[in-house]
DNA sequence: GCATTCCGGTTGCAGAGTACAACTCGCGAC
DNA sequence: GTCGCGAGTTGTACTCTGCAACCGGAATGC
């Protein structure tokens, strides 16, 4: 299996090259969001609303990690927190206008960097790409990337 | 183009998903080198030893940082730096014997996740990820990952 | 041959992200 | 009520990172 090795040797090899640049690069293209709070704020849109311990657990960070990141998106007012009348211990945190104004952008300009890097790839190279991805990271549910 | 549309969707969004992975567990899985440290030693065994620059290059990273994480290298015996004969202001780097083994151990357990992860792929899938991969990043040389 | 500019590398500084530990406060079980 | 647990905050320390200023060698101009 001589093939498969040293595949599996690549493909290792360039997630972690990938991961490494897409951490460098991410404050660069935007800077008003970094990756970090651009995964946070995508989570809140997706839940809809959670708690930071949920984003905790999600992302597997510490939660004064979270508690500290969150500050910082509601000190830029991109979310709110309100109490959790079930509880009162629990913050529910979401998004504000401003942050899903802010996260749709930065959502385009992503959208439109992928899509150009991608521009000269056949369809069916893009579709199968997109296929192994997805079954990759399908298999990596909660393991950690590398 | 309805298909490759939403191919590059997904490849935005998984990729995005695993570099938030990468990120999150980049410190836990080799307690005695960390994911940048790795990350160099591998291109320098790849490269058979290169320049800080061009590591620098390949990483997306300011040539600072490449100086740190090198000294730091060199400080734990793992490379060593060699004066370039044909030009006085280049150091070669490469490896030493402790680098490499340090690097295969790692390796290994890497590579055991990896496989694990990858164990069902039929060995064509593992080809044509790993050439996607590769084709992915060397269109991202410099430009950032996201 | 000298000056200017370019390039590889180091160092000082600052900022982000992170973890761990110690803490507060509220909830629930006994 | 008391005790333990869970959510969140804060203090501290560390790593990774970039930018800017710098040094010294190389290359190019004249």
């Amino acid at each position: 299996m001589r093939t498969a090795e040293s595949a599996v040797e690549t493909i290792q090899r360039e997630m972690t090259v990938f991961a490494r640049r897409a951490r460098a690069s991410a404050g660069r293209m935007h800077p008003e969001l970094s990756l970090v709070s651009y995964t946070l704020l995508g989570h809140l849109e997706e839940s809809g609303g959670c708690r930071a311990t949920d984003l905790a657990a999600h992302y597997a960070l510490d939660k004064s990690t979270v508690s500290r990141q969150v500050a910082a998106l509601e000190r830029a007012g991109l979310i709110e927190r309100r109490p959790d009348p079930e509880d009162q211990r629990v913050q529910v945190l979401q998004l504000t206008e401003a942050g899903q104004e802010i996260l749709a952008q930065v959502t385009r300009r992503r959208r439109a960097a992928f899509r150009e890097r991608l521009a000269e790839w056949p369809e069916d190279d893009l579709v199968r790409f997109a296929a192994y991805l997805e079954r990759y990271n399908a298999g990596a549910e909660g393991i950690g990337a590398d």
